[in-house]
DNA sequence: GCTAGATATATAACATGTTATATAACGTTC
DNA sequence: GAACGTTATATAACATGTTATATATCTAGC
């Protein structure tokens, strides 16, 4: 049996640690939106709860909505549209900005996900964390708070000398 | 302001949130990495960290102690093949098998690298989960043995019935 | 000994994040 | 009013994960 190492490093390799499990909980959510048939991967459904809370959003809006860059945020509200599920026109009072909205395609499905998809996904990832030794969501907002307050690189609490000079 | 929803929807969204943090904190690793100017990615040190340990390891061993896919540990190693931080030769009883090793140059980055950078990143890292209200990594290594042991689409406890038809 | 199934890796293609850059539109300043 | 800086989005290119498939090698069974 090989070692995992990214397990045994652990703030190392917290990084890739929390990348990999993230991986693997958007893919099991995949798998429970296959098994229920609604033609989604489980990356668009942020976009579609954005819109779904606060109405028509930017691009630029729903890329801080889910905390990815507006490249990426264009791609899948690209993909969105080619499915159906949102609309898209520009702003009247500033034709940069362009205002997403669900369709009614969106609409139906966001309804019918609320009522059953989401809480089954929300009450098995619940389930799943229920036995953990403290509150992880909030731990999570803790780092990521933490982590715009004062980047890894500002953070140091090594003593002595700082090997700064370049490797060979 | 606009709301977070991937912080908001807690459960829901805990694969998404898990990722973007991951992508975070390897980001910020990058800097320090770079700060340091070793030429290498935040996400090539576990392969090198796992050849340290255990000594000239395949391709298959590589990615299960990484924890990604055969073809990404392939991917990974050609680039550290490149860079010429690693040696690659066929295990001698078993041709489909090539056997992974460090190169005199690897051997002096990850010697450097434990003495400098990893102390460094693991203290910052360290330094950000310090408040925690909670283990975190053990937290991980419950989730992560969770997921292992019971797939979400084995998870419900929602009551009532399921709503598993196809959406429209 | 030969064949078929299994195993290990490489490659292709795809998905989804990023950074860099281009283009369009707006607003402020002169 | 024109020009310049800023803002918003689209596109290109890259990075790194995945799945699917191809190729090479090994082993067990007949």
């Amino acid at each position: 049996m090989v070692e995992d190492v990214v397990r045994t490093l652990g703030f190392l390799c917290l990084g890739s640690r929390l990348r990999r499990i993230g991986e693997r909980l958007q893919a099991d959510t995949q798998q429970v939106i296959d098994e229920a048939g609604l033609g989604i991967q489980a990356g668009q459904y942020p976009f579609l709860a954005a819109i779904d809370r606060a109405g028509p959003l930017t691009i630029g809006e729903l890329a801080q909505a889910v905390g990815i860059t507006q490249p990426g945020a264009t791609r899948t509200i690209g993909q969105l549209l080619e499915l159906g599920f949102v609309d898209m026109q520009p702003a009247p009072d500033d034709q940069r900005r362009r205002l997403v909205s669900l369709s009614d395609k969106g609409r139906e499905l966001v309804d019918h996900s609320k009522a059953t998809i989401w809480p089954r996904v929300a009450a098995a990832v619940a389930d799943l964390c229920g036995d953990l030794d403290g509150p992880i969501l909030e731990q999570l907002a803790a780092i990521e708070d933490g982590l715009a307050a004062l980047p890894l690189l500002r953070r140091s609490t090594v003593t002595g000398p700082h090997a700064l000079s370049a490797a060979q």
